[in-house]
DNA sequence: CCCTTAGGATAGAACCACTATCCAGTACAC
DNA sequence: GTGTACTGGATAGTGGTTCTATCCTAAGGG
């Protein structure tokens, strides 16, 4: 396959497949001669990552090198799992861990849950999370955390269930990273309705 | 209070306050003489909450000047809360609503949670993800959807009351937009926790 | 009375993800 | 053998967004 057939398998142009070569998030095809190059199904399968990362989960050109970077360097799953996580975490995250002084209410839940006490990027940004809602005054009562952390627990093992299964390496990263943002869209908008139904049903109420 | 007191009291730069007036997001302060412009408390409080729309939910100006406009145009309040979860709900979204030949999956769980059957933006945002993911092969089983949308049901209620409360416009906007938002990442780091905690636990087993 | 500020206008800057253009070299079809 | 199409490499330009900076005149206030 040459870059034009690259690109029309791939639905992504010419000039962004050469950019995306220039920023080495596409490994070179294989040059036959000095001006001739063959490409292969996994540039195909490396593009379609490249591009649900950029369009669903909306990472940019830096952290999609990062982690296409790692998986080419041959790391472990797990290693992989977490960086996954840390970028797709720090999309909205503001970052301002101000060394809280009290206990994170972040380690709380491991502790209900049950979840083995390893410290991972997901529990310092739920931490500095919390705490940012706390400084915002938006209250998140401990029943709350609890239904949360209930619903999540549940639901992650069958997602983790998936991710060890996958066979290549960017079929890993793209099941986790999309499937993480994608739970992560249906849950905002499953509480967008709930709450319009709530205020709908407050509304017929008053009415 | 003048432009430059105004700047340092909010935080933001007076080129960035010139800007907002420009752009129509913040009124215009009382003129005094024609060089001369009083500002208020009220200019204090919308520009917070514009750097909140700003920075933590990551609404861009168009979207908004138009929450403003409509806040300052003295529309209703559910009318209101309806726009906040439209571009909240935006963010994310691919909007590929290819006109599904099927049932929505989204109106079964209305159906199952037994809310009002209004048609909403939530709820073609919902119809529309659960699409996508299911374009995508990423299966969301009855089950899934059951647990998520018991657990958002349990939480709207909380969130709607706090909602239907303030005061001023400004801070139901506020309360409506930054807690949506902040409630969707919460839920996104816990579950990147609770998928973190089973794959370590997993590893363990296999080690 | 002069320094500082206001308001208005306009231009520039910085970032990002491309996209377009140009180039010289060369394989392949005919 | 010739011409076309395609190659890698380099470099510059585009378009959108959110500011930021500069310049101007007019005028209040210590």
């Amino acid at each position: 396959m040459q870059l034009k057939e690259l690109s029309e398998h791939s639905g992504v142009s010419a000039a962004s497949i050469k950019y995306y070569l220039r920023e080495g998030m596409l490994p070179a095809g294989q040059t036959v001669h000095a001006t001739r190059a063959q490409y292969s199904a996994r540039h195909v399968e490396r593009l379609n990552l490249i591009q649900a990362l950029r369009r669903i989960v909306g990472l940019n050109i830096e952290q999609i090198r990062g982690l296409l970077k790692m998986a080419d360097d041959g790391a472990p799953r797990l290693t992989l799992l977490a960086a996954v996580q840390r970028v797709v975490l720090d999309l909205g995250a503001s970052t301002t861990s101000s060394g809280g002084v009290r206990a994170p209410a972040g380690d709380a839940v491991v502790r209900l849950r049950n979840w083995p006490d390893y410290p991972s990027d997901a529990r310092s940004a739920l931490n500095a999370h919390l705490e940012l809602m706390e400084n915002l005054n938006i209250r998140v009562s401990s029943e709350l955390l609890d239904t949360y952390s209930k619903a999540m627990d549940d639901v992650a093992g069958l997602d983790i269930a998936v991710t060890t299964a996958p066979d290549s390496v960017d079929q890993l990263i793209l099941t986790a990273a999309v499937g993480l943002h994608l739970h992560s869209q249906l849950l905002l908008k499953l509480l967008a309705l709930a709450q319009a139904s709530h205020a709908i049903r407050r509304y017929e109420q008053d009415a």
